[in-house]
DNA sequence: ATGAAAGCGCTAACAT
DNA sequence: ATGTTAGCGCTTTCAT
């Protein structure tokens, strides 16, 4: 059998309750105590019984709290399903998961909703945190309550956090543009389509896509780059626009929300089949577009993984007292095509 | 707090010996008892607390055999990472991996191997069977004995078995079939290099090829299929003799091993940039090609959550008796050009 | 057929 | 600073 802690007490000759003092650091052990019993540990290749460790803290009645900005947005409907899948595997420890939607970008919202969590005694907190001091500030109030925060799909600057979860944005667009230059072979007239230049993770996404068109297609040019703010509505008026105004645009990249509108305003033109797309992300509707052909091909962001993946996080910090190995777990930028869906 | 077994023993006034042996469905129990007991359970909805479970059962000492045809194979580097991976993870709750590696296909030899790993008592096998039906017989054996098995990356019909973990091989065909299309406009004369005819997962590869270029692409036309048997030297000549013989030849898909030395040979020709190439995982060198832009695109497979989640299968199924939803365990076809390797 | 109780390894409250 | 002990929820053995 493998070693415990209570062999370890008695070959240092003290008693369990010092052995787990000086092996979870809770102070209050003599040096002479300390060493010996750090020492014998190492020797025995000492392993903590995990399922003990969890059985023993389980009195606590755990609840994790989910704070996403999901609402009207259908890329959130797969880190939804990975939330509730990982939320269903560790219903069996007893720990419950407390879900927020909200909808939009609004500060004083989230900041709301995140003491509401608070209040109902969380012991982790998932969030798409919007990238603002006032939130950061928050939310390294929380850490220190000694609350884990893990940070979902999005990240935010200047805060303490168990980890981050979501894709690396620059690769993103680079893998995009990568993928433009192959299918039109290097020759393309090309309008990006993005959210918003305040967006983080959509800047990037356009800074990589232009690193490589710059560095690896001297034959695509990059037309107009416009903002769609995640709306269908703008995006439609911006890709008609944009279309109508500049004949020679053959390739479009979508790199954030308002996908749909803008294919609308392209099926509208009767440009499809007439035009090379690219998009991010693949909802229902984007889906559909591949299988049309109307979209060439989509960079995605195994949003399920990312869900169900950041719920891990928390669990394993709060069951198993374990960290992740890196404070950044990127998922795939994963091209997907009519025939690689799912 | 969460209901107990202790609980439900009160309340159906027996002990909680009587509640385990129903719940557990351990035979010797009265009609009533039982009926009321199941009644109470469902009524307060009981979910046995995994860690508990866990914990009581951990004298057992298990270890999970795991036996792969890695030998000489680098796309197996990766898979073996997932499970170490995960061998790690589960360090913590006391469970040894025993880990044999094989190389070639050789009957006998896994035969042997499998019963090498019964005889050292497992209590579950993970293994990349031989599609076979003398290790058909003997993994149902296996299964038999109580041990459960499951499939990794490669399956084998007729057994009994806790799932299959691997890639879905046609949709790996498919998904490179398109990509050729498209990056070629849909122009081209193409040769394909196989592993070999009698392996499912390769022919099962070429298949979905051929039917996207016959139903999407008219102006392509795949010149010749020869088989690589998974060995450099091989595919090394046979890449020679195909683009010597058809000059007309534009495009190759490697969908097998040996694809270093049919790269060799591509470029001993002069032909690199001349030729798109697609081919399939993403081995260290392959990711070199990808660089160089010498291999447009590859088609992987997730080898690493391969590996991992095989492990993880088993380890769900003796620790918590939890099974999988599903059989068959696809992991996703993964496109991956120059910028989104890892 | 059923109950009683010891034990899995660790934690935490209390005692010294 | 250190020891003692009663759990955590479930399994299993031994009585009855």
């Amino acid at each position: 059998m493998a070693v415990t802690i209570r062999q370890i007490a008695e070959l240092a000759g003290v008693s369990r309750g010092t052995v787990d003092r000086v092996l979870n650091n809770r102070g209050g052990v003599s040096q002479e105590a300390e060493k010996t019993i750090k020492r014998i540990a190492k020797e025995l290749n000492y392993k903590p019984n995990l399922m003990a460790k969890a059985l023993a803290n389980s009195q606590k009645g755990t609840t994790i709290g989910v704070l996403v900005n999901s609402g009207g947005n259908p890329f959130f409907d797969k880190v939804l399903l990975g939330i509730a899948k990982a939320q269903e595997e560790i219903a069996g420890f007893h720990i419950k998961v407390k879900k927020v939607e909200l909808t939009g970008y609004n500060i004083e919202k989230q900041l709301y909703a995140i003491n509401q969590l608070v209040d109902l005694q969380i012991s982790g907190l998932v969030i798409t945190p919007i990238n603002d001091s006032t939130i950061a500030e928050k939310l390294n109030e929380v850490n220190n309550k000694g609350i884990p925060v893990v940070t979902l799909n999005a990240d935010i600057t200047g805060i303490e956090k168990l980890g981050f979860v979501g894709c690396n944005y620059e690769k993103s667009g680079q893998t995009a543009g990568e993928l433009l230059g192959q299918i039109t072979q290097g020759n393309a007239t090309v309008g990006i389509l993005t959210g918003s230049n305040k967006m983080l993770g959509h800047t990037m996404r356009v800074d990589g896509f232009q690193q490589v068109i710059e560095q690896s297609y001297p034959n695509i040019t990059v037309a107009r780059i416009l903002e769609t703010f995640d709306d269908d509505q703008i995006a439609y008026e911006q890709t008609k626009k944009l279309l109508l105004e500049n004949q020679s645009i053959n390739a479009l990249y979508y790199c954030a929300g308002g996908i749909d509108g803008g294919i609308k305003a392209v099926l509208e033109l009767g440009y499809a089949h007439k035009l090379k797309i690219i998009t991010v992300d693949d909802t229902d509707n984007i889906k559909q577009y591949l299988y049309q052909g109307i979209v060439n091909a989509t960079v995605c962001q195994q949003p399920f993984k990312q869900g169900y993946d950041a719920i891990k996080l928390v669990f394993n910090k709060l069951i198993y007292n374990q960290l992740p190995e890196k404070k950044h777990l990127y998922t795939q930028n994963e091209i997907k095509v009519k025939f690689n869906l799912d």
